[in-house]
DNA sequence: GGAACTACGT
């Protein structure tokens, strides 16, 4: 008994130290005055220990804890002794009150006490822990020279609570150095950590320590033992732990289920959710909640749907996660007027919203931009009390700022009671996105003081503001000011920020050279970054990049992802290995209709259009459904192939039977069939009968067939109704020019003339470009002075035209993009083929060669007779095709 | 001292 009691100080403790503006609810200068009057100093005076605790007991329960701790004081003054369990009680108080201003009393009046009882050591470190002081308690917990079970617990428990996963483990390791075992409370927490934290190293010490060591085995531990497991991702061993398990309950199932959800792998989760319920385990809400969630998360929200609707059969009621799963599942699907329904059915049904409710139909609102739906959230929130929320008020400015209302997001941050680094970035992110670089900077500047300093996020989001301002140099500058201002390690987006930045700026070969020092940084692209990075290197000079990427995206296992896969099918085939496209394609299991349609406008592309056709007939025995975009290569295909008629079968039929939309580019589509075969009077008529106006490329795809047909009058009267469409067209104007003066409009030729002399712009100088030894070669019109070989390519130049011009029969009268080639300037593909050719022993067996303006007549014809007496391939894609010049033949069929 | 499984945002 004697053990128990504390000696307390014979000299008077210190005053009390709370100011008369604290927040606490005591009132101290009322309680004060009380005790002058009150009788209660005097009766404890002389009262057994067990009565002033009952006192004191009292006083806590009514909030009087002041109070308390001035009869403490009087004790103390009277030299009398209070019993451990007496502070511990008066601790437990504050902790109920969440009063830390008493609690740090009572700290200062223990901390006199000559030998501290450790349990009462043990009650501060709570203390401290649940009033949100986690560094206080920690500082307790460091000092004590003593302690036992309930100490590391109350600890690692504070930590834990704290979201503090590392150090609940370090604090195990700690503990077990110090030769104190963990009891089965203590466990899951642990675990619950390594869980987090994705430490799978001590899940498995500690599943030895049960097994081996015959410690601690209950079913609480055996399934945090196996949640362990399954959040690692180990799904095989915990699989084998689940099996073994001599009692299992719902719980136990539940973690089983949850594992193979957050691998994605809903159908093994599906199986265990059918299994329980034939060993006769009731799902539980928790269960249920699981499945929606992961069904929702995955897309599949109709299906989320049908399960709660289910689960209500069964009897359970959905309650906020099964109606928050579904809202967000409806939300990332971009299906908001059905999240919002739900949200309605959610209020009429009587379940209460919580914070992430709100937020998530507020970020649904953000999705697409609406103010109105999003207003309605702002006042849901501000009815429900949940406005100060902090969760909800940045998803509040975010919904303001996407939706364009930045006064509204601003305000809201303004007013805002606590802000984390959500909230600053995202109203910088909002006034990045509307171009306010400047002030966003400002509040970036702002924020480096504040409470919350910038993150990766932040650094990111201005990074690409600046990039979207065009502000390349400081955008750049950002980036590398992030480890020594930030102090922070640029992560996989902040390369990927700079990367897209470039590519925004039209700088692919900035974005190349980025792309390239990140993998020398040794840091690893990510899907982003190859789908980012990919179409700057769609063309045909750089594809060889395009393998470079498609290995790195294997190496690091990103092409499971079928959006990787398919592009990787695009861009092969755009950077003309159509081959590599198809190996890609038949790789694929499962497809999907974006990877038939890649290859499909990839053999469109490369004028194969015979497995185009055989494509779609696969396709369409494999029970796929053509989309638009399926349709549009079709009547391409047919188009290619001169097959009229089956193309206007497709476009009337097809889209018909599959219910297929019919928009421009389908009509574009037509009008390039009808023209392609020579059927200028059908095109127009086709035209002039649409249901919708015709937009730029439906008049371009009939120009093209007047240019290759000569129809120089409708030539003009296409062009016409392109410039009125898009009067700064410049190729256009010059296409026009052209044929007004073919047609001996002379005045309106002048018009043209000075239209394009009095706006200081000029037609494109035709550029090349050549990849030779991975290396690529650029040539100008008109800029000698860069090429190489001059005279040798001039004089091979020479020789191979005169062979060309006796292979050729039609010199007639065109109308081209190009100026006609005259003496010393001539066209820079044909410099580029000249390069290609004559700069090695052996000739190469591929050419690629990209060019600005679309081919002349001149040097496709080159083009063909090269590929057939030098017996090289040649790819070359213009301005509007893709040729592959092979045996004298050229793949557009010479209609470009 | 007091445990395991579920929803969210830049």
């Amino acid at each position: 008994m004697e053990k128990n009691l504390i000696i307390l100080p014979s000299k008077p403790w210190p005053p009390l130290l709370i100011p008369s503006h604290s927040s606490t609810q005591l009132e101290w200068h009322g309680s004060t005055r009380a005790l002058a009057n009150s009788n209660s100093v005097s009766m404890t005076q002389r009262s057994h220990p067990k009565l002033v605790d009952t006192q004191l007991n009292q006083l806590c329960a009514n909030g009087s804890l002041s109070e308390a701790v001035a009869i403490l004081d009087s004790l103390a003054q009277q030299g009398s002794k209070v019993r451990p369990i007496t502070f511990m009680n008066l601790l437990q108080a504050c902790i109920d009150k969440d009063c830390i201003l008493v609690g740090r009393e009572l700290h200062t009046r223990i901390g006199l006490v000559r030998k501290v009882n450790p349990f009462v050591e043990t009650k501060l470190v709570s203390m401290y822990a649940k009033c949100g002081h986690l560094d206080e308690a920690r500082k307790v917990f460091d000092e004590m020279r003593e302690r036992n079970l309930f100490t590391w617990s109350a600890m690692i428990g504070a930590c834990s609570r704290d979201l503090k996963w590392e150090e609940v483990v370090e604090l195990f390791y700690d503990m077990m150095q110090h030769g104190v075992l963990p009891d089965d409370f203590l466990l899951p927490k642990v675990l619950k950590a390594c869980g987090k934290f994705r430490d799978i190293e001590t899940g498995r010490l500690i599943h030895s320590l049960v097994i081996r060591g015959g410690m601690c085995s209950s079913l609480h531990v055996n399934n945090s033992i196996l949640a362990v497991y399954a959040k690692c991702g180990e799904m095989s061993c915990a699989e084998k732990i689940f099996r073994r398990m001599d009692e299992r309950n719902c719980v136990s199932w539940n973690v089983i289920i949850t594992g193979y959800c957050q691998r994605g792998e809903i159908e093994q989760a599906q199986k265990y959710f059918d299994a329980m319920q034939e060993e006769g385990m009731e799902p539980g809400l928790v269960t249920w909640n699981i499945l929606i969630a992961s069904y929702s998360q995955l897309g599949h929200c109709d299906i989320a749907m049908d399960l709660m609707r289910k689960m209500e059969s069964f009897g359970i009621t959905p309650d906020v996660y099964t109606w928050t799963s579904m809202i967000s599942g409806f939300t990332q699907k971009g299906r908001i007027n059905e999240a919002f329904d739900l949200l309605r059915d959610m209020l009429i049904v009587g379940v209460e919203p919580n914070s992430i409710t709100i937020a998530s139909a507020a970020s649904a609102c953000a999705s697409v931009k609406s103010l109105s739906m999003g207003s309605e959230i702002h006042s849901i929130a501000v009815k429900t009390s949940m406005v100060d929320d902090i969760l909800i008020g940045n998803s509040l400015i975010d919904m303001y700022a996407k939706g364009g209302d930045l006064e509204a997001a601003q305000s809201i941050f303004d007013v805002m009671l606590e802000r984390d680094v959500y909230s600053w970035n995202s109203i910088i992110g909002g006034y990045c996105q509307a171009g306010f670089c400047g002030k966003a900077h400002e509040l970036f500047m702002k924020m480096q003081e504040s409470d919350s300093p910038p993150n990766v996020v932040t650094w990111n989001v201005m990074i690409t503001g600046f990039m979207q301002n065009g502000d390349e140099d400081e955008a750049l500058n950002l980036f590398l000011r992030i480890e020594k201002d930030g102090k922070i390690k640029p992560n996989v987006a902040s390369w990927n920020s700079l990367i897209s930045g470039f590519l925004q700026n039209r700088q692919k070969d900035k974005a190349l050279q980025i792309f390239r020092q990140m993998q020398f940084s040794n840091m690893a692209p990510n899907l982003v970054t190859v789908l980012t990075i990919l179409p700057a290197c769609t063309n045909l000079v750089a594809a060889k990049k395009v393998k470079e990427i498609h290995c790195c995206a294997t190496r690091r296992n990103l092409v499971s992802e079928l959006s990787v896969s398919n592009t990787f099918i695009d861009s092969y085939a755009k950077s003309g290995n159509i081959m590599y496209s198809r190996k890609v394609f038949d790789g694929l299991s499962p497809k999907d209709i974006i990877s038939w349609n890649s290859l499909l406008s990839g053999y469109v592309l490369h004028g194969c259009s015979e497995s185009a056709l055989d494509l779609f007939d696969q396709m369409r025995k494999d029970g796929l459904h053509p989309s638009r975009v399926t349709l549009t290569s079709i009547i391409s295909a047919y188009s290619h192939a001169e097959m009229v008629d089956e193309g206007k079968h497709a476009f009337s039929n097809i889209s018909e039977e599959y219910q297929i939309r019919l928009d421009l580019e389908h009509y574009s589509a037509m009008v390039y069939l009808l023209g392609r075969s020579g059927k200028l009077a059908k095109a127009l008529e086709f035209i002039q009968n649409m249901p919708v106006e015709p937009n730029s490329s439906v008049w371009a795809a009939l120009l093209t067939a007047c240019r290759i047909h000569k129809n120089f009058g409708m030539a003009i009267f296409a062009g016409e109704h392109m410039l009125e469409l898009d009067p700064e067209n410049i190729i256009t104007q010059h296409l026009l020019s052209q044929a007004y003066s073919v047609c001996g409009k002379s005045w309106e030729a002048q018009k043209m003339t000075k239209l394009e002399k009095e706006k200081f712009v000029k037609m494109p100088v035709g550029q090349s470009w050549i990849e030779m030894n991975n290396m690529v070669h650029t040539f100008v019109v008109g800029d000698d002075q860069s090429i190489p070989y001059l005279d040798k390519i001039h004089s091979w130049l020479k020789r191979v035209g005169e062979n060309v011009k006796a292979h050729i029969s039609d010199n007639g009268l065109r109308i081209e993009e190009e100026e006609k080639e005259n003496i010393g300037s001539v066209h820079s593909e044909k410099l580029a083929f000249a390069f290609g050719l004559i700069d090695f022993h052996h000739t190469p067996q591929i050419l690629r060669i990209v060019k600005n303006l679309r081919m002349c007549r001149d040097c496709h014809d080159t083009a063909k007779y090269i590929s057939l007496a030098y017996g090289c391939e040649i790819y070359l894609s213009d301005s509007n095709c893709l040729h592959h010049f092979k045996d004298g033949h050229c793949s557009c069929r010479d209609y470009w």
